[in-house]
DNA sequence: AGCCTAACGGCACTCAGTGCCGCTAGCAAG
DNA sequence: CTTGCTAGCGGCACTGAGTGCCGTTAGGCT
Protein backbone atom coordinates (compact mmCIF):
# COMPACT_ATOMS: atom_id res chain seq x y z
CA UNK A 1 0.00 0.00 0.00
CA UNK A 2 1.37 3.26 -1.13
CA UNK A 3 0.03 6.19 0.54
CA UNK A 4 -3.04 6.91 -1.60
CA UNK A 5 -4.70 9.91 -2.48
CA UNK A 6 -7.82 8.22 -3.14
CA UNK A 7 -10.11 10.68 -3.93
CA UNK A 8 -10.57 10.07 -7.52
CA UNK A 9 -13.72 12.40 -8.76
CA UNK A 10 -12.95 15.71 -10.71
CA UNK A 11 -16.30 16.26 -11.58
CA UNK A 12 -19.18 15.61 -8.46
CA UNK A 13 -20.20 12.17 -9.36
CA UNK A 14 -23.14 11.86 -7.47
CA UNK A 15 -24.64 15.71 -8.48
CA UNK A 16 -26.54 14.17 -11.29
CA UNK A 17 -28.97 11.58 -11.29
CA UNK A 18 -26.98 9.61 -13.82
CA UNK A 19 -24.06 10.00 -11.41
CA UNK A 20 -26.04 8.55 -8.60
CA UNK A 21 -27.02 5.18 -10.13
CA UNK A 22 -23.30 5.33 -11.40
CA UNK A 23 -21.55 5.76 -8.11
CA UNK A 24 -24.16 3.62 -6.69
CA UNK A 25 -22.82 0.59 -9.10
CA UNK A 26 -19.66 1.63 -8.35
CA UNK A 27 -20.34 1.10 -4.61
CA UNK A 28 -21.91 -2.08 -5.01
CA UNK A 29 -19.75 -3.54 -7.38
CA UNK A 30 -16.63 -2.52 -4.96
CA UNK A 31 -18.65 -4.27 -2.18
CA UNK A 32 -19.07 -7.59 -3.71
CA UNK A 33 -15.39 -7.99 -5.09
CA UNK A 34 -14.66 -7.10 -1.15
CA UNK A 35 -16.93 -10.01 0.18
CA UNK A 36 -15.48 -12.45 -2.31
CA UNK A 37 -12.44 -11.76 -1.55
CA UNK A 38 -11.71 -11.23 1.96
CA UNK A 39 -15.42 -12.76 2.96
CA UNK A 40 -18.67 -10.59 4.50
CA UNK A 41 -18.10 -9.96 8.04
CA UNK A 42 -14.03 -9.35 7.27
CA UNK A 43 -15.38 -6.22 5.29
CA UNK A 44 -16.43 -3.32 6.77
CA UNK A 45 -17.93 -0.35 5.27
CA UNK A 46 -14.98 1.75 5.27
CA UNK A 47 -13.29 -0.75 3.00
CA UNK A 48 -16.03 -0.68 0.86
CA UNK A 49 -16.57 3.43 1.00
CA UNK A 50 -12.93 3.30 0.56
CA UNK A 51 -12.95 1.02 -2.38
CA UNK A 52 -15.27 2.94 -3.99
CA UNK A 53 -13.49 6.18 -3.23
CA UNK A 54 -15.90 7.91 -1.36
CA UNK A 55 -16.58 8.68 2.41
CA UNK A 56 -17.82 6.56 5.11
CA UNK A 57 -21.08 8.44 5.29
CA UNK A 58 -21.93 8.57 1.77
CA UNK A 59 -22.26 4.79 1.57
CA UNK A 60 -25.03 4.62 3.89
CA UNK A 61 -26.57 7.55 1.35
CA UNK A 62 -26.90 5.30 -1.23
CA UNK A 63 -27.54 1.94 0.77
CA UNK A 64 -29.73 1.74 4.41
CA UNK A 65 -27.86 -1.01 5.45
CA UNK A 66 -24.75 -3.09 4.61
CA UNK A 67 -26.14 -6.12 3.48
CA UNK A 68 -28.80 -3.58 0.86
CA UNK A 69 -25.84 -3.72 -0.95
CA UNK A 70 -25.89 -7.06 -2.52
CA UNK A 71 -29.30 -7.20 -3.54
CA UNK A 72 -29.64 -3.04 -5.23
CA UNK A 73 -30.98 -3.93 -8.23
CA UNK A 74 -34.05 -5.69 -6.48
CA UNK A 75 -36.37 -2.37 -6.55
CA UNK A 76 -35.80 -1.95 -10.08
CA UNK A 77 -37.23 -5.60 -10.42
CA UNK A 78 -39.92 -5.72 -8.03
CA UNK A 79 -41.31 -1.89 -9.85
CA UNK A 80 -40.83 -3.81 -13.35
CA UNK A 81 -43.12 -6.41 -12.23
CA UNK A 82 -45.80 -4.05 -10.71
CA UNK A 83 -45.96 -2.35 -14.60
CA UNK A 84 -46.28 -6.06 -16.00
CA UNK A 85 -49.16 -6.86 -14.16
CA UNK A 86 -50.67 -3.34 -14.69
CA UNK A 87 -50.54 -4.03 -18.41
CA UNK A 88 -50.90 -7.33 -18.44
CA UNK A 89 -54.19 -8.78 -20.61
CA UNK A 90 -56.97 -9.75 -17.40
CA UNK A 91 -58.20 -12.31 -19.72
CA UNK A 92 -55.11 -14.15 -19.30
CA UNK A 93 -55.09 -16.52 -17.05
CA UNK A 94 -53.24 -14.76 -13.51
CA UNK A 95 -51.05 -17.60 -12.32
CA UNK A 96 -49.50 -17.56 -15.89
CA UNK A 97 -49.30 -13.55 -15.83
CA UNK A 98 -48.03 -14.03 -12.34
CA UNK A 99 -45.23 -16.78 -13.91
CA UNK A 100 -44.14 -14.53 -16.46
CA UNK A 101 -43.58 -11.57 -14.42
CA UNK A 102 -41.11 -13.52 -11.75
CA UNK A 103 -39.41 -14.45 -15.51
CA UNK A 104 -38.06 -11.09 -14.92
CA UNK A 105 -36.17 -11.87 -11.54
CA UNK A 106 -34.28 -14.56 -14.21
CA UNK A 107 -33.43 -12.05 -16.66
CA UNK A 108 -32.02 -10.06 -13.70
CA UNK A 109 -30.29 -12.68 -12.77
CA UNK A 110 -28.90 -14.10 -16.42
CA UNK A 111 -27.92 -10.23 -17.13
CA UNK A 112 -25.40 -9.86 -14.76
CA UNK A 113 -24.22 -13.47 -14.04
CA UNK A 114 -20.95 -12.09 -12.12
CA UNK A 115 -22.84 -11.06 -9.59
CA UNK A 116 -25.10 -13.73 -9.20
CA UNK A 117 -22.78 -16.22 -8.31
CA UNK A 118 -20.88 -14.11 -5.84
CA UNK A 119 -24.15 -13.39 -4.49
CA UNK A 120 -25.02 -16.89 -4.45
CA UNK A 121 -21.55 -18.12 -2.81
CA UNK A 122 -22.32 -15.27 0.29
CA UNK A 123 -26.19 -16.21 0.70
CA UNK A 124 -25.26 -20.21 0.52
CA UNK A 125 -22.37 -19.24 3.38
CA UNK A 126 -23.34 -16.73 5.31
CA UNK A 127 -26.21 -17.04 7.56
CA UNK A 128 -27.14 -13.41 7.32
CA UNK A 129 -26.98 -13.06 4.03
CA UNK A 130 -29.82 -16.00 3.52
CA UNK A 131 -31.87 -14.58 5.50
CA UNK A 132 -31.72 -11.49 3.73
CA UNK A 133 -32.16 -13.02 0.54
CA UNK A 134 -35.48 -14.77 1.53
CA UNK A 135 -36.81 -11.65 3.41
CA UNK A 136 -36.00 -10.17 -0.53
CA UNK A 137 -38.24 -13.02 -1.92
CA UNK A 138 -40.98 -12.30 0.46
CA UNK A 139 -41.21 -9.04 -0.92
CA UNK A 140 -41.75 -9.78 -4.37
CA UNK A 141 -44.06 -12.82 -3.12
CA UNK A 142 -45.69 -10.17 -1.61
CA UNK A 143 -46.85 -8.48 -4.93
CA UNK A 144 -47.73 -11.67 -7.03
CA UNK A 145 -49.85 -12.57 -4.09
CA UNK A 146 -51.49 -8.92 -4.21
CA UNK A 147 -51.89 -9.20 -8.15
CA UNK A 148 -53.40 -12.74 -7.80
CA UNK A 149 -55.74 -11.85 -4.71
CA UNK A 150 -57.43 -9.17 -6.80
CA UNK A 151 -58.08 -11.24 -9.74
CA UNK A 152 -59.26 -14.01 -8.15
CA UNK A 153 -61.54 -11.35 -6.81
CA UNK A 154 -62.46 -10.04 -9.93
CA UNK A 155 -63.68 -14.45 -10.69
CA UNK A 156 -65.58 -14.04 -7.49
CA UNK A 157 -63.46 -16.47 -5.81
CA UNK A 158 -64.42 -16.89 -1.90
CA UNK A 159 -60.96 -17.56 -1.13
CA UNK A 160 -59.28 -15.24 -3.17
CA UNK A 161 -57.20 -13.89 -0.39
CA UNK A 162 -55.65 -17.47 0.41
CA UNK A 163 -55.56 -19.61 -3.12
CA UNK A 164 -53.35 -15.88 -3.90
CA UNK A 165 -50.75 -16.32 -1.11
CA UNK A 166 -50.32 -20.30 -1.77
CA UNK A 167 -49.92 -19.58 -5.62
CA UNK A 168 -47.98 -17.00 -4.72
CA UNK A 169 -45.34 -18.78 -2.56
CA UNK A 170 -45.75 -21.69 -4.75
CA UNK A 171 -44.52 -19.57 -8.15
CA UNK A 172 -41.82 -18.41 -5.90
CA UNK A 173 -40.21 -21.74 -4.76
CA UNK A 174 -40.83 -22.50 -8.05
CA UNK A 175 -38.64 -19.61 -9.21
CA UNK A 176 -35.82 -19.85 -6.60
CA UNK A 177 -35.68 -23.47 -7.19
CA UNK A 178 -34.85 -23.10 -10.73
CA UNK A 179 -32.46 -20.55 -10.36
CA UNK A 180 -30.64 -22.30 -7.41
CA UNK A 181 -30.63 -25.15 -9.76
CA UNK A 182 -29.00 -23.11 -12.56
CA UNK A 183 -26.93 -21.14 -10.09
CA UNK A 184 -25.45 -24.07 -8.70
CA UNK A 185 -24.16 -25.46 -12.12
CA UNK A 186 -22.68 -22.27 -12.81
CA UNK A 187 -24.96 -20.16 -14.86
CA UNK A 188 -24.89 -22.72 -18.09
CA UNK A 189 -27.94 -24.12 -19.32
CA UNK A 190 -31.34 -23.13 -20.50
CA UNK A 191 -32.64 -21.55 -17.54
CA UNK A 192 -35.95 -20.06 -19.41
CA UNK A 193 -36.65 -23.85 -20.43
CA UNK A 194 -36.41 -24.95 -17.09
CA UNK A 195 -38.44 -22.27 -15.51
CA UNK A 196 -41.55 -22.92 -18.10
CA UNK A 197 -41.39 -26.70 -17.43
CA UNK A 198 -41.53 -25.57 -13.25
CA UNK A 199 -44.06 -23.34 -13.81
CA UNK A 200 -46.06 -25.57 -15.41
CA UNK A 201 -46.18 -27.70 -12.69
CA UNK A 202 -47.56 -24.58 -10.64
CA UNK A 203 -49.86 -23.58 -13.28
CA UNK A 204 -51.72 -27.13 -13.38
CA UNK A 205 -51.96 -27.05 -9.35
CA UNK A 206 -53.67 -23.45 -9.43
CA UNK A 207 -55.22 -22.88 -12.28
CA UNK A 208 -58.26 -20.86 -11.59
CA UNK A 209 -61.66 -22.60 -12.17
CA UNK A 210 -62.97 -21.41 -15.19
CA UNK A 211 -66.30 -19.90 -15.31
CA UNK A 212 -68.68 -20.79 -12.39
CA UNK A 213 -69.17 -24.45 -12.05
CA UNK A 214 -67.43 -25.64 -14.89
CA UNK A 215 -65.05 -29.07 -13.84
CA UNK A 216 -62.14 -30.58 -15.83
CA UNK A 217 -60.61 -33.73 -15.19
CA UNK A 218 -57.36 -34.38 -17.22
CA UNK A 219 -55.20 -37.67 -16.97
CA UNK A 220 -51.74 -37.64 -17.87
CA UNK A 221 -48.99 -40.12 -17.76
CA UNK A 222 -45.88 -38.99 -16.70
CA UNK A 223 -44.15 -39.27 -19.77
CA UNK A 224 -46.02 -36.61 -21.12
CA UNK A 225 -44.53 -33.93 -22.98
CA UNK A 226 -44.68 -30.77 -21.22
CA UNK A 227 -46.56 -28.65 -24.30
CA UNK A 228 -48.95 -31.91 -24.42
CA UNK A 229 -49.84 -31.43 -20.76
CA UNK A 230 -50.75 -27.97 -21.42
CA UNK A 231 -52.56 -28.97 -24.87
CA UNK A 232 -54.62 -31.35 -23.12
CA UNK A 233 -55.32 -29.00 -19.95
CA UNK A 234 -56.62 -26.35 -21.88
CA UNK A 235 -58.62 -28.61 -24.25
CA UNK A 236 -60.17 -30.19 -21.57
CA UNK A 237 -61.21 -27.01 -20.06
CA UNK A 238 -63.14 -25.89 -23.07
CA UNK A 239 -64.70 -29.32 -23.77
CA UNK B 1 -35.31 5.34 40.81
CA UNK B 2 -34.66 4.22 44.66
CA UNK B 3 -31.04 3.02 44.38
CA UNK B 4 -31.65 -0.35 43.14
CA UNK B 5 -30.20 -3.61 44.53
CA UNK B 6 -31.21 -5.55 41.05
CA UNK B 7 -29.40 -8.58 42.20
CA UNK B 8 -32.46 -11.32 43.05
CA UNK B 9 -31.96 -14.48 42.61
CA UNK B 10 -30.22 -16.12 45.88
CA UNK B 11 -29.73 -19.47 44.53
CA UNK B 12 -28.09 -19.79 40.58
CA UNK B 13 -30.70 -19.80 38.08
CA UNK B 14 -28.75 -20.83 35.13
CA UNK B 15 -26.86 -23.37 37.21
CA UNK B 16 -29.12 -26.31 36.74
CA UNK B 17 -30.57 -27.10 33.21
CA UNK B 18 -33.73 -26.87 34.26
CA UNK B 19 -32.90 -23.14 35.40
CA UNK B 20 -31.41 -22.21 32.22
CA UNK B 21 -34.97 -22.86 30.64
CA UNK B 22 -36.57 -20.69 33.27
CA UNK B 23 -34.52 -18.09 32.75
CA UNK B 24 -34.74 -17.89 29.18
CA UNK B 25 -38.16 -18.04 29.91
CA UNK B 26 -37.55 -14.81 32.07
CA UNK B 27 -35.80 -12.93 29.32
CA UNK B 28 -38.07 -13.82 26.91
CA UNK B 29 -40.98 -13.00 28.98
CA UNK B 30 -39.56 -9.39 29.97
CA UNK B 31 -38.42 -8.36 26.63
CA UNK B 32 -41.71 -8.95 25.01
CA UNK B 33 -43.37 -6.61 27.78
CA UNK B 34 -40.21 -4.08 27.12
CA UNK B 35 -40.79 -4.33 23.65
CA UNK B 36 -44.78 -3.92 23.65
CA UNK B 37 -44.75 -0.97 25.94
CA UNK B 38 -42.05 0.90 24.87
CA UNK B 39 -41.33 -0.04 20.92
CA UNK B 40 -38.56 -2.25 19.90
CA UNK B 41 -35.45 -0.18 19.30
CA UNK B 42 -36.52 1.98 21.99
CA UNK B 43 -35.97 -1.06 24.23
CA UNK B 44 -31.90 -1.67 24.57
CA UNK B 45 -30.31 -5.42 25.39
CA UNK B 46 -29.43 -3.37 28.96
CA UNK B 47 -32.91 -2.93 29.60
CA UNK B 48 -34.06 -6.55 28.86
CA UNK B 49 -31.41 -8.00 30.76
CA UNK B 50 -32.08 -5.37 34.08
CA UNK B 51 -35.74 -6.48 33.56
CA UNK B 52 -34.68 -9.98 34.24
CA UNK B 53 -32.23 -8.90 36.88
CA UNK B 54 -29.05 -10.19 35.20
CA UNK B 55 -25.93 -8.55 33.44
CA UNK B 56 -26.25 -7.99 29.84
CA UNK B 57 -23.60 -10.03 29.09
CA UNK B 58 -25.52 -12.99 30.18
CA UNK B 59 -28.48 -12.30 28.07
CA UNK B 60 -25.89 -12.84 24.85
CA UNK B 61 -25.28 -16.32 26.69
CA UNK B 62 -29.04 -17.13 26.66
CA UNK B 63 -29.79 -15.81 22.90
CA UNK B 64 -27.41 -14.76 19.86
CA UNK B 65 -29.55 -11.91 19.26
CA UNK B 66 -31.59 -9.29 20.26
CA UNK B 67 -34.57 -10.38 17.41
CA UNK B 68 -33.99 -14.04 18.82
CA UNK B 69 -35.71 -13.47 22.31
CA UNK B 70 -38.85 -12.63 20.43
CA UNK B 71 -38.81 -16.72 18.40
CA UNK B 72 -37.17 -18.07 21.38
CA UNK B 73 -39.20 -21.36 20.93
CA UNK B 74 -38.75 -22.19 17.52
CA UNK B 75 -35.56 -24.44 17.54
CA UNK B 76 -38.04 -26.58 19.65
CA UNK B 77 -41.03 -26.33 17.16
CA UNK B 78 -38.60 -27.53 14.24
CA UNK B 79 -37.44 -30.56 16.85
CA UNK B 80 -41.12 -31.36 17.35
CA UNK B 81 -41.59 -31.57 13.68
CA UNK B 82 -38.56 -33.87 12.48
CA UNK B 83 -39.51 -36.18 15.57
CA UNK B 84 -43.31 -36.16 13.96
CA UNK B 85 -41.57 -36.47 10.35
CA UNK B 86 -39.75 -39.59 11.44
CA UNK B 87 -42.33 -41.50 13.15
CA UNK B 88 -44.71 -40.83 10.73
CA UNK B 89 -46.75 -43.63 8.92
CA UNK B 90 -44.70 -43.96 4.98
CA UNK B 91 -48.07 -45.13 3.32
CA UNK B 92 -50.11 -41.65 4.52
CA UNK B 93 -49.27 -39.12 1.57
CA UNK B 94 -47.10 -36.43 2.43
CA UNK B 95 -48.52 -33.50 2.22
CA UNK B 96 -50.93 -34.75 4.53
CA UNK B 97 -48.18 -35.43 7.13
CA UNK B 98 -46.60 -32.05 6.12
CA UNK B 99 -50.21 -30.59 7.23
CA UNK B 100 -49.81 -32.06 10.39
CA UNK B 101 -46.16 -30.89 11.10
CA UNK B 102 -47.14 -27.21 10.65
CA UNK B 103 -49.99 -28.10 12.88
CA UNK B 104 -47.48 -28.04 15.75
CA UNK B 105 -46.75 -24.23 15.00
CA UNK B 106 -50.11 -23.73 15.31
CA UNK B 107 -50.91 -25.27 18.54
CA UNK B 108 -47.42 -22.95 19.83
CA UNK B 109 -48.88 -20.04 18.71
CA UNK B 110 -52.25 -21.20 20.85
CA UNK B 111 -50.10 -22.25 23.49
CA UNK B 112 -49.45 -18.55 24.40
CA UNK B 113 -52.06 -16.37 23.13
CA UNK B 114 -50.23 -13.29 24.87
CA UNK B 115 -47.00 -13.73 23.30
CA UNK B 116 -48.11 -14.25 19.91
CA UNK B 117 -50.61 -11.37 20.07
CA UNK B 118 -47.57 -9.34 20.73
CA UNK B 119 -45.34 -10.61 18.85
CA UNK B 120 -48.00 -10.43 15.89
CA UNK B 121 -48.30 -6.30 16.43
CA UNK B 122 -44.31 -6.27 16.65
CA UNK B 123 -43.68 -8.10 13.50
CA UNK B 124 -46.33 -6.03 11.47
CA UNK B 125 -44.54 -2.62 12.43
CA UNK B 126 -41.18 -3.39 13.18
CA UNK B 127 -39.64 -4.04 9.24
CA UNK B 128 -36.70 -5.65 10.77
CA UNK B 129 -38.54 -8.26 12.79
CA UNK B 130 -41.08 -9.02 9.93
CA UNK B 131 -37.86 -9.78 8.02
CA UNK B 132 -36.96 -11.98 10.99
CA UNK B 133 -40.15 -13.82 10.88
CA UNK B 134 -39.80 -14.65 7.30
CA UNK B 135 -36.83 -16.29 7.81
CA UNK B 136 -38.25 -18.09 10.76
CA UNK B 137 -40.42 -19.57 8.23
CA UNK B 138 -38.26 -20.45 5.79
CA UNK B 139 -36.40 -22.80 8.35
CA UNK B 140 -39.47 -24.83 8.44
CA UNK B 141 -40.33 -24.40 5.31
CA UNK B 142 -36.84 -26.23 4.53
CA UNK B 143 -37.86 -28.95 6.95
CA UNK B 144 -41.00 -29.79 5.06
CA UNK B 145 -39.26 -29.83 1.94
CA UNK B 146 -36.40 -31.90 2.96
CA UNK B 147 -39.58 -34.71 4.02
CA UNK B 148 -41.90 -34.24 1.29
CA UNK B 149 -38.35 -34.53 -1.13
CA UNK B 150 -37.66 -37.82 0.16
CA UNK B 151 -41.10 -39.20 0.14
CA UNK B 152 -41.53 -38.11 -3.41
CA UNK B 153 -37.93 -39.71 -4.15
CA UNK B 154 -39.37 -43.10 -2.86
CA UNK B 155 -42.20 -42.94 -5.22
CA UNK B 156 -39.64 -42.57 -7.85
CA UNK B 157 -40.75 -39.08 -8.72
CA UNK B 158 -38.28 -37.56 -11.04
CA UNK B 159 -39.18 -33.94 -10.10
CA UNK B 160 -39.23 -34.75 -6.42
CA UNK B 161 -36.76 -31.64 -5.23
CA UNK B 162 -39.04 -29.54 -6.73
CA UNK B 163 -42.31 -30.59 -6.24
CA UNK B 164 -41.20 -30.58 -2.57
CA UNK B 165 -40.29 -27.29 -2.72
CA UNK B 166 -43.09 -26.45 -4.18
CA UNK B 167 -45.58 -28.37 -2.36
CA UNK B 168 -43.72 -27.02 0.79
CA UNK B 169 -44.25 -23.50 0.42
CA UNK B 170 -47.98 -23.60 -0.38
CA UNK B 171 -48.12 -25.16 2.95
CA UNK B 172 -46.29 -22.81 4.82
CA UNK B 173 -48.44 -19.68 2.84
CA UNK B 174 -51.72 -21.80 3.70
CA UNK B 175 -50.25 -21.99 7.25
CA UNK B 176 -49.18 -18.44 7.89
CA UNK B 177 -52.36 -17.21 6.54
CA UNK B 178 -54.97 -18.93 8.70
CA UNK B 179 -52.25 -17.71 11.52
CA UNK B 180 -52.12 -13.91 10.84
CA UNK B 181 -56.03 -14.27 10.08
CA UNK B 182 -56.36 -15.81 13.29
CA UNK B 183 -53.82 -13.52 15.26
CA UNK B 184 -55.45 -10.34 13.19
CA UNK B 185 -58.98 -11.55 15.29
CA UNK B 186 -57.59 -11.55 18.51
CA UNK B 187 -57.01 -15.28 18.29
CA UNK B 188 -60.75 -15.82 18.30
CA UNK B 189 -62.30 -18.40 16.40
CA UNK B 190 -61.52 -22.11 15.58
CA UNK B 191 -58.38 -22.26 14.25
CA UNK B 192 -57.95 -25.68 13.38
CA UNK B 193 -60.97 -25.95 11.28
CA UNK B 194 -59.93 -22.88 9.53
CA UNK B 195 -56.24 -24.69 8.84
CA UNK B 196 -58.19 -27.74 7.69
CA UNK B 197 -59.81 -25.87 5.22
CA UNK B 198 -57.12 -23.97 4.09
CA UNK B 199 -54.47 -27.35 4.25
CA UNK B 200 -57.43 -29.20 1.96
CA UNK B 201 -56.94 -26.86 -0.91
CA UNK B 202 -52.95 -27.61 -0.77
CA UNK B 203 -53.71 -31.56 -0.03
CA UNK B 204 -55.86 -31.07 -3.38
CA UNK B 205 -53.38 -29.55 -5.59
CA UNK B 206 -50.63 -31.44 -4.78
CA UNK B 207 -51.74 -35.30 -3.78
CA UNK B 208 -48.85 -37.40 -4.86
CA UNK B 209 -49.55 -39.35 -8.25
CA UNK B 210 -51.16 -42.84 -7.20
CA UNK B 211 -50.11 -46.07 -9.01
CA UNK B 212 -47.23 -46.66 -11.26
CA UNK B 213 -47.64 -44.34 -14.34
CA UNK B 214 -50.82 -42.82 -14.00
CA UNK B 215 -50.54 -39.19 -13.53
CA UNK B 216 -53.94 -37.40 -12.50
CA UNK B 217 -54.60 -33.56 -12.89
CA UNK B 218 -57.98 -32.57 -11.47
CA UNK B 219 -59.05 -28.42 -11.71
CA UNK B 220 -62.02 -28.41 -9.72
CA UNK B 221 -64.31 -25.64 -8.34
CA UNK B 222 -64.85 -25.62 -4.37
CA UNK B 223 -68.54 -25.95 -5.16
CA UNK B 224 -68.33 -29.56 -6.78
CA UNK B 225 -70.04 -32.38 -4.89
CA UNK B 226 -67.72 -34.64 -3.89
CA UNK B 227 -69.49 -38.04 -5.79
CA UNK B 228 -68.91 -36.36 -8.99
CA UNK B 229 -65.07 -35.47 -8.49
CA UNK B 230 -64.89 -39.31 -7.75
CA UNK B 231 -67.13 -40.02 -10.81
CA UNK B 232 -65.22 -37.74 -13.10
CA UNK B 233 -61.60 -39.09 -11.82
CA UNK B 234 -62.69 -42.50 -12.36
CA UNK B 235 -64.01 -41.71 -15.96
CA UNK B 236 -61.06 -40.14 -16.88
CA UNK B 237 -58.65 -43.07 -15.22
CA UNK B 238 -60.87 -45.52 -17.39
CA UNK B 239 -60.81 -43.79 -20.38
C1' DA C 1 -12.14 -28.08 54.05
C1' DG C 2 -10.35 -27.75 49.47
C1' DC C 3 -10.79 -28.25 44.54
C1' DC C 4 -13.22 -27.93 40.05
C1' DT C 5 -16.39 -26.56 36.96
C1' DA C 6 -20.04 -23.85 35.14
C1' DA C 7 -22.22 -19.81 34.91
C1' DC C 8 -22.33 -14.79 35.77
C1' DG C 9 -20.78 -9.72 35.69
C1' DG C 10 -18.08 -6.33 33.99
C1' DC C 11 -14.84 -4.24 30.98
C1' DA C 12 -13.19 -3.04 26.63
C1' DC C 13 -13.42 -3.26 21.87
C1' DT C 14 -15.24 -3.40 16.87
C1' DC C 15 -18.46 -2.05 13.81
C1' DA C 16 -23.17 -0.85 11.91
C1' DG C 17 -26.08 2.88 11.61
C1' DT C 18 -27.55 7.94 12.57
C1' DG C 19 -27.68 12.96 13.46
C1' DC C 20 -25.31 17.08 12.82
C1' DC C 21 -22.51 20.43 10.76
C1' DG C 22 -19.27 22.55 7.84
C1' DC C 23 -17.55 22.44 3.17
C1' DT C 24 -17.60 22.77 -1.77
C1' DA C 25 -18.93 22.18 -6.55
C1' DG C 26 -22.17 23.65 -9.59
C1' DC C 27 -25.95 26.59 -11.10
C1' DA C 28 -28.65 30.80 -11.60
C1' DA C 29 -29.43 35.60 -11.39
C1' DG C 30 -27.60 40.13 -11.18
C1' DC D 1 -17.22 38.37 -12.47
C1' DT D 2 -19.61 38.19 -8.20
C1' DT D 3 -23.15 36.80 -5.12
C1' DG D 4 -26.38 33.71 -3.28
C1' DC D 5 -28.51 29.07 -3.29
C1' DT D 6 -28.73 24.18 -3.24
C1' DA D 7 -27.43 19.41 -3.38
C1' DG D 8 -24.37 16.20 -2.30
C1' DC D 9 -20.14 14.88 0.30
C1' DG D 10 -16.77 14.19 4.36
C1' DG D 11 -15.96 14.08 9.00
C1' DC D 12 -17.10 13.88 13.73
C1' DA D 13 -19.41 12.14 17.52
C1' DC D 14 -22.69 9.19 19.48
C1' DT D 15 -25.75 5.01 20.44
C1' DG D 16 -26.29 0.30 20.59
C1' DA D 17 -25.54 -4.63 19.07
C1' DG D 18 -22.47 -8.24 19.47
C1' DT D 19 -17.88 -10.44 21.09
C1' DG D 20 -13.60 -11.72 23.57
C1' DC D 21 -11.50 -11.82 27.86
C1' DC D 22 -11.00 -12.30 32.65
C1' DG D 23 -11.95 -12.21 37.46
C1' DT D 24 -15.43 -13.91 40.61
C1' DT D 25 -18.57 -16.89 42.80
C1' DA D 26 -21.89 -20.53 43.68
C1' DG D 27 -22.59 -25.33 44.02
C1' DG D 28 -21.19 -30.03 43.69
C1' DC D 29 -17.76 -33.63 44.69
C1' DT D 30 -14.38 -35.98 47.27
Amino acid sequence: MTDSPRRAPATRVGATPAGRRQLRRALAAAAVDLFAANGYEATTVDDIAAAAGVGRRTFFRYFDAKDDVLFANHDEIVAEMEEEFAAADPARDPVEVACAAVGLVLDSYAADLDLSLKRFALTRTVPSLRDKEVATVDRYQRVLARYLQARYEDQGDETASLRAAVAAAAIAAANNHVLRRWLRAGGTGDIKTAAAEAFALVVDAFRAPRGDEATVVAVLTTATPLHEVVARVGEALRG
